[in-house]
DNA sequence: AGGCAAATTTAGCCCTATCTAACCCTAAAT
DNA sequence: ATTTAGGGTTAGATAGGGCTAAATTTGCCT
C-alpha cells in the first residue's frame, strides 16, 4: 500500500491521541496537532477508512485499525530511530531532533532504517526517554513512569521521559538539569497542576507548568529498572 | 522561495543535462531523464520560467538562470553529500548510495547538511569521484578527466569519475576492480565507442559498452594530482 | 518553395491536499 | 421537548503534478 506522507502524519498523529484502546480521536484533536482546518481531517478520515487503516463513526471520531496502527509504528520506529541517531552521531542537541525527524520519517528507505538502527547497535528509547517500537511492529507496552503531577511532594524519583517537542522548552529543560535518567526531587505540586522541582546535585530549582508537566514521566528509584 | 522537490528535480535534471554554457536543454530530454511526458515537462517549465529559475524559449528549450543554478547546485551538493555519508558511516555499497540521496536530498535541513559535511571533514568528491559543490555553491569548474572512450588504445590511466547510476552496473564494475582511483590499463577502443580495459593487478578485464563507457572518466597519471 | 516527420505546446481531464463558507449533528441545558 | 453552542461535514475553490489526444511549430529533405 503506497501511503502519502501526510497520511502517514495522520496516522501517526491518531496513534499518539487515541490514549485507551478503544477511544475515539476526534476531528478536532486531529486538526490542532497537525495545524490544519477541521474539513480537511474530515475529508482525509474518508480517505483513511476507504483504506481500511481507520475505523469511523460519523461526527463521534475514529480508532486506528491494526493495519494503520502499523503503519503508525513504523512512522514512530522511524522518528525516534532518526531522532536518535542525531544527537548520537551527528552532535544535535535534543532540542533539534524532533524537527529534522518529522520530515525525514516519512523519506528513508527500510534499508536505512535497518543501518540506523544497527550503528545504534538497536536501541530502545529516544533521547527524549521514548520507547521506539521494534522491527516487528508489534504494539509496545504502555510508556514507563508516571506523570510527574501525580508525584507526592518531598518524593525522590528519576525522570523517566521527556516528551515535549518544544526546542525552547527542552533548552530550558536541559540547562535546570532535567533529562531523561535525572534524580529529581518533588518540592511543590500546585493544584492547577504547577509541578516545583529540583534536580539532584543542582541547587537551582524548576517550575513546569501543567502542560509542560504533563509531558514528563518519572519512576521512584525502586521501580526504576 | 518555496520550491517542491519535484522543482527540485526538475532543476537539478536541466543543470546535468546542459552541457555547454548556453546550450538550451530540450523537453523532451527532461522528460527522458525524469520518466514523465512531454506536456508534463512543458507544464513544469512554464512555472520555473514564471519564478524566473530558468530562460525559456518557446520550441527550443531552456538554460538556467544563475537562481536556478543556484538551487540546482544546491540540490546536488545534498545528493552528493549524502552518498559520501551513507558509504562512510553507514556502511552502504557504492551501488546503492544513488536511490537513497535521489529522495533524500529534498528533505534535509541546511543544518543537516551542515553536520554531515563536518562528519566526512568537507569532502570534495562523491563515491564516484563526482565532485560535491562547495557550500558556498559557487560553479564548479569542470569535471577532472577525460571520457575513457577518447584513450588510445595501450594507455595507462587512472579513474577519476564513474558516474553512472544502476545498482546492477556498479556492482558489476566494482566486481571487476573499475572504481575510482584505480589504475587501469586500455585494451581496446573499438570503432562503435566500446572500451576494453583492464585494472591494475587483475588478469580480468572488462568490455564496456559505449553508453557504460560514456559516464566513466580517466586521466593519465601524470595529470593526477 | 513545398511538404513532412518529429518535437513541442495546447486543451482538457484526473487526483491529492488544502482552504473558506455554509450547513448539519450531538449533547447538554433549560 | 426545545434550544443552542460547539463541533463535524458538505460544497466549492485553488494549486501542484500528472496524463492523453489534438493542435502547432520547426527543421530538414526534396
Ligand atoms: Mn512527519
Ligand atoms: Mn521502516
Ligand atoms: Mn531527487
Ligand atoms: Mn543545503
Amino acid at each position: 500500500m503506497m501511503l502519502s506522507d501526510v497520511m502517514e502524519d495522520y496516522l501517526k498523529a491518531i496513534y499518539q491521541l487515541q490514549r485507551g484502546d478503544d477511544e475515539r480521536v476526534k476531528t478536532s484533536a486531529i486538526a490542532e496537532e497537525l495545524d490544519v482546518t477541521s474539513p480537511t481531517v474530515t475529508s482525509m478520515l474518508e480517505k483513511l477508512e476507504d483504506r481500511s487503516l481507520i475505523d469511523r463513526e460519523k461526527y463521534r471520531g475514529v480508532t486506528l485499525t491494526e493495519e494503520g496502527e502499523t503503519v503508525a509504528l513504523e512512522v514512530v520506529r522511524h522518528h525516534r530511530l532518526l531522532e536518535a541517531y542525531l544527537t548520537e552521531h551527528l552532535d544535535y542537541d535534543w532540542s533539534e531532533v524532533h524537527e529534522e525527524a518529522d520530515r525525514l520519517e516519512h523519506h528513508i528507505s527500510e534499508n536505512f532504517e535497518a543501518r540506523v538502527a544497527a550503528a545504534l547497535d538497536e536501541p530502545e528509547v529516544d533521547p527524549h526517554g521514548s520507547p521506539i517500537p521494534s522491527p516487528d511492529l508489534e504494539p509496545p507496552n504502555t510508556a514507563v513512569g508516571n506523570p510527574i503531577s501525580e508525584c507526592g511532594e518531598g518524593d525522590t524519583v528519576i525522570v523517566k521521559e521527556v516528551a515535549d517537542h518544544d526546542p525552547e522548552i527542552l533548552s530550558y529543560l536541559a540547562d535546570h538539569g532535567l533529562e531523561p535518567g535525572v534524580e529529581l526531587e518533588v518540592l511543590e505540586v500546585a493544584p492547577f497542576g504547577m509541578v516545583t522541582a529540583s534536580a539532584r546535585g543542582s541547587d537551582t530549582q524548576v517550575s513546569l507548568p501543567e502542560d509542560v508537566a504533563r509531558h514528563i514521566r518519572v519512576a521512584l528509584p525502586a521501580e526504576a529498572e
